[in-house]
DNA sequence: CTAAATTACGACAGTCGTAAATATC
DNA sequence: GATATTTACGACTGTCGTAATTTAG
């Protein structure tokens, strides 16, 4: 199971073709043919099925291993590369698009006037890729949003060592088209909505699964799934009907054809939290402060 | 970043020699030398102090992957054996000393009257090695336990795809000295103890460090670390006035010379959490069904 | 028949063990 | 000076690419 076979099994699945995962890696297709040969023959089970290519049951879960494995040996060698870097004057920001609100821009703007040299790069990701961009040295900092019962840790990928801490709760709303019987409402109970009509946008509202899960009930089930992290174009599909999708307050207000009610019951908040490396450089504590003081 | 290398690494430094870990691995020091030698020129940073040996800084942040990643690779390939083997008519059950209780024990009899020909193995372990058992594949089922609030569920290693459940919550209790002054109470504050003199039993009874986390509260510092799985020994040390050490209720009773007091606040439960693979036996399947049901 | 994966095979790199060298306590 | 790690080196295994072969649509 050297990482290298890991690699090439989780590109040609990806790709569902050996020819391009080794064009992708820098390999030739003979030399990926026989990573797949090596891998199977050491797991003593067919992995792919071929023509056309695809995991076998034993292939989707090595899956399920191999994508954490590779993804914490990037951690490991980031958080080695850490300890020997000379810092950059340059802090990247990782931010859920829910994260991105006046109080953070309100703090981004304290740490430039505090350090004017100090470059600043905000990239909009959806939570997991957030998480990775932390572990494996991308960005500095990240902010990931969810939703959980009051002071509840949000679930996230555990890849590595990492210092997570709440940055901010809202109550959870529930944004509806305009002309939704329930728009009026000053406040509404989630378990009403359960088998309403939803749009699953995992990088941009609250994940389904983790408001049934929240929620600890069943339904919330997606009609339409939106991929991406532009709030906007999410509002779009709201007004216009397609699902609803759970959100901060704050956030849903100015997406045009849309309302946003507060969740009353059961007692959830929309958490904001804050992701770094464990030992962060200055700019990073200066922020997380502005965030959390 | 080879796996094999990897390994070498952390048996060095487990053993504190290149030596030992040689002949642990069934290599030849030179063998060992140059692995280490290879990862060093690989992350670019020194990794071990020689003479005496032990990790450097970057080293021990190594360390805090190197497991970790290992015990993946372990889990993957047990899990995939797992798909292909045939079922052997034997239950192995790994188990946290606080979960061996009378309900336990009738769940087990009710599953050998249902299947005489099965033979069953109970291995008392602490949580990380029984969680380990179970990702392995050394264990069918494991049975963990710790404090948390009520219906929050134990932190546990996320090493790999597994099921877990809650199986018990009972109140949790402080195992006391009979001469102590609090012995004769109906119920005590944990947050009164929080300066005592406590013994970190981490494999035995509730780990100090999440006593700390589920209390959110300092304190509760160690004066005596206790290892191994044997209640027994930890109630001779209580009773001795070594320090005090957080429990069930029930499992206290029965160590000569110490008492067991309910904690009232702040509200936390000791809960006992059942761990088994996501595709489970017939006779796991029963197990829970009999622990939960 | 064509696109794509596998197999055969030679060149090369990497890893092991033996043994000599070197460093530390 | 004894013990332990490192280095040198030869043997061997494993992995890559090229190219021929097989297979499925």
């Amino acid at each position: 199971m050297d990482p290298h076979l890991l690699r090439s099994f989780v590109a040609v699945v990806e790709r569902g073709s050996f020819s391009a995962a080794a064009q992708a890696l820098g390999y030739t297709q003979s030399a990926v043919s026989q990573h797949i040969a090596a891998l199977e023959a050491d797991l003593g089970t067919p992995l792919l099925r071929r023509r056309p290519v695809g995991p076998t049951e034993a292939g989707e879960r090595l899956m399920e291993h191999a994508r954490p494995l590779l993804l914490r040996l990037e951690a490991a060698r980031a958080d080695l590369a850490r300890l020997t870097r000379v810092r950059p004057a340059r802090l990247t920001l990782a931010c859920a698009p829910a994260a991105l609100t006046p109080a953070l821009a309100d703090a981004l703007a304290g740490l430039r006037r505090a350090a004017p040299g100090l470059a600043v790069e905000v990239r909009v990701l959806g939570r997991d890729e957030a998480v990775r961009a932390v572990l494996t040295g991308a960005a500095d900092l990240a902010l990931v949003t969810g939703a959980a019962a009051p002071s509840d840790p949000l679930p996230l990928p555990d890849a590595g060592p990492m210092t997570t801490r709440a940055a901010a709760e809202e109550p959870l709303a529930v944004l509806l088209p305009a002309s939704h019987p329930l728009a009026g409402r000053p406040a509404l109970r989630l378990t009403d909505l359960a088998d309403a009509r939803w749009i699953d946008a995992p990088d941009t509202a609250v994940p389904l699964a983790e408001l049934r899960a929240a929620a600890r009930s069943d339904g919330f089930e997606a009609q339409v799934t939106y991929g991406g992290t532009d709030l906007r174009g999410l509002g779009m599909l709201v007004a216009a009907g397609h699902g609803l999708a759970a959100l901060a307050p704050g956030v849903a207000e100015g997406l045009a054809g849309t309302v946003a009610v507060r969740v009353s019951a059961p007692r959830l908040v929309h958490r904001t939290e804050i992701v770094h490396p464990r030992d962060p450089d200055e700019p990073v504590r200066a922020l997380v402060a502005a965030l959390t003081g």
